[in-house]
DNA sequence: AAATTTTTGATTTACGTACATCAGAATTCG
DNA sequence: CGAATTCTGATGTACGTAAATCAAAAATTT
């Protein structure tokens, strides 16, 4: 049998109020005698049992999740992941709450994350954009105690407690590796659609593309980025044009929200082309486009998957436990059209 | 405040003994009186606290795992991560055994399923053997009531609850997509090396592969499936013969396990040969061969993820509730040089 | 209607932990 | 040394559920 409090107190030799006041750091408790206690959970190997002890507490854990708006698929489907979330909340004792930021904007994401110093929280999750600002304003919750974990786009630098997303330098080197070898070994220009460079994520990859390209693909020529802002109707028009001006381009890379826009202007303007196009984020417009052949590659990060993950590691730092560590590392998922979920 | 048995109780107007007895089919109570308070579960929305439930009752979830014995470092990989699981079981109440069994056995997987009957199991994950005797033996505990799911190898037509492993006809299917891609439009003959027949996971690789390339990539011409037994020697045994034996061979997709002798094969026979490679599960060996360029694409299901999946499933099942789907679709990774972990 | 059986209620203990209260012991200070 | 302070022990309640016991009520049978 596992080791109760009960068995703490009788190997140190002291009454179970004792053992309380020392796991739970309260005062009142000599340092010899704490000592004793320590060594006497050290020595039977008690571990706390979490589900008791919250029983006991009628804990709950308020979290706090910032997502920014936006009009792309992505974005819809990490909303409805939280949303899910919350619907489960009653079972892991979650109290969720979303607050809503305009996308790309630092200063609304420094206020947000400033209104929520003092509330009694237990994590806060959010989609980072990558400004000093934030960045300080982040570091002020985690002075403050609160678990913080970053979403989809990191920021490194802080004190964040955690990156619940993919490795987006090594996601951009794999969509070079996978256009440049089904490319074979045609020469030609490769059209790159981003959001925005504010964002880390986006930032990545593009690093990440861009090294292996020059490294290994040098017939492959790339053209400037055209930054989308996730935006469907900024991207059909970015891309329209681009593929109207050139008939050199054999690629695309969209390594950014927003492909309902880029999947028109290909079925619009790219018709009739040869193009080898590999895109981000799996959503119903890209699914149905690498169903059919438009696109060719799919590469995803599960954001259900990314949204557990944040509430499971907010939830074991504010009590201070440690988690599974590969059951947290977010994958980058390849979609082709023969392993579609 | 979620709802509490009181609440039953006050809601349907009866004592506190009584909601246990229907809440835990303990006998006498009337019919017209457990319908009222079934009325009233559903009415105030209640919903058991599995957590304190479990505290009362002690309640622990004894698991088997049968697993093959094998010497390639998937099956290793399977059991350090089920061993894993077992250090984590003070945690999650489980109480993990594993049993051995000689790998593509059928009478000895039968011997060992049989075995567990009339034992009090909470769950048995088992990687199986696809035949007849296999899928009795399998309902055979169903219908004992003890829940089974299938893990890596899936066992169809049989009552099995779960099944926690990748699409593998997808898996095929993605392999030979990968493969006929990279290889642009050369022409060429392809070796495949597969485990054994005998298992369905096996089987339905091929099958995929051999569809999507008789279907699109048609300048490929598939030789006859070597079978190595997931066994390092015999795959390089068989794999140096192929290749001293032919010229034309531009590609080869292993979709067992055993990968170690086919490096070592590649290393000795293949030397100086363009051969693009698609291989089955990521390994120590695997992962340096896709990082010196030896071998082209991994394709892999993550061992933790499938045991701790089917842990959860296991658990879930037992004490009759339901799962997150999305966090229990195992996922066919798709490894190149850019996104190894 | 009495005797019997079946249902139901009331109450208690337990699981492992948290937290509060109060009395008594040990320590420190003056 | 006694008084004040700090520590420690003993005890009880709570969290939400499980499970057992015994008495009382209701239903059924005779």
């Amino acid at each position: 049998m596992r080791p109760t409090v009960y068995d703490i107190a009788a190997a140190a030799g002291v009454s179970l109020a004792t053992v309380d006041r020392v796991l739970n750091r309260r005062p009142g408790v000599r340092l010899v005698t704490r000592e004793k206690v320590e060594a006497a959970i050290r020595d039977i190997g008690y571990i706390r049992d979490v589900a008791a002890a919250n029983l006991a507490k009628g804990r709950v854990y308020p979290l706090v999740f910032i997502l920014p708006t936006g009009d792309n698929s992505f974005m819809h489907g990490l909303y409805g992941e939280v949303r899910q979330a919350m619907a489960r909340s009653t079972f892991d004792r979650t109290e969720i709450r979303i607050v809503e930021v305009p996308a790309f904007d630092a200063p609304a994401l420094v206020a947000a994350l400033d209104a929520l110093q003092g509330l009694d929280l237990a994590g806060v999750a959010l989609v980072a954009t990558d400004a000093p600002e934030v960045r300080a304003a982040v570091d002020r919750l985690v002075t403050a105690g609160i678990p913080v974990v970053t979403l989809v786009s990191d920021l490194t630098g802080s004190t964040r407690h955690h990156y619940a997303g993919v490795d987006n330098i090594g996601a951009g080197r794999t969509a070079a590796r996978l256009l440049g070898r089904f490319l074979g070994g045609c020469k030609g220009d490769l059209t790159i659609l981003a959001g925005s460079m504010l964002v880390r994520d986006h930032r990545e990859r593009l690093e990440g593309f861009s090294s292996v390209m020059a490294a290994e693909f040098p017939q492959l020529r790339l053209l400037p980025v055209l930054e989308g802002r996730d935006d469907p109707e900024i991207a059909n028009r970015l891309i329209s044009e681009a593929l109207s001006g050139s008939n050199s381009i054999i690629g695309i890379y969209s390594l950014g929200a927003g492909n309902r826009g880029l999947l028109k202007a290909l079925k619009d303007t790219g018709q009739g082309r040869e193009l080898t196009v590999v895109v981000h984020e799996l959503t119903e417009h890209t699914r149905a486009a690498l169903q059919d052949g438009t696109i060719d590659a799919v590469l995803n990060q599960d954001a259900g998957h990314e949204v557990r993950s944040a509430i499971r590691v907010m939830k074991a730092t504010a009590d201070g436990q440690d988690v599974i560590a590969g059951q947290e590392r977010i994958r980058l998922d390849i979609f082709l059209k023969d392993n579609l979920p």
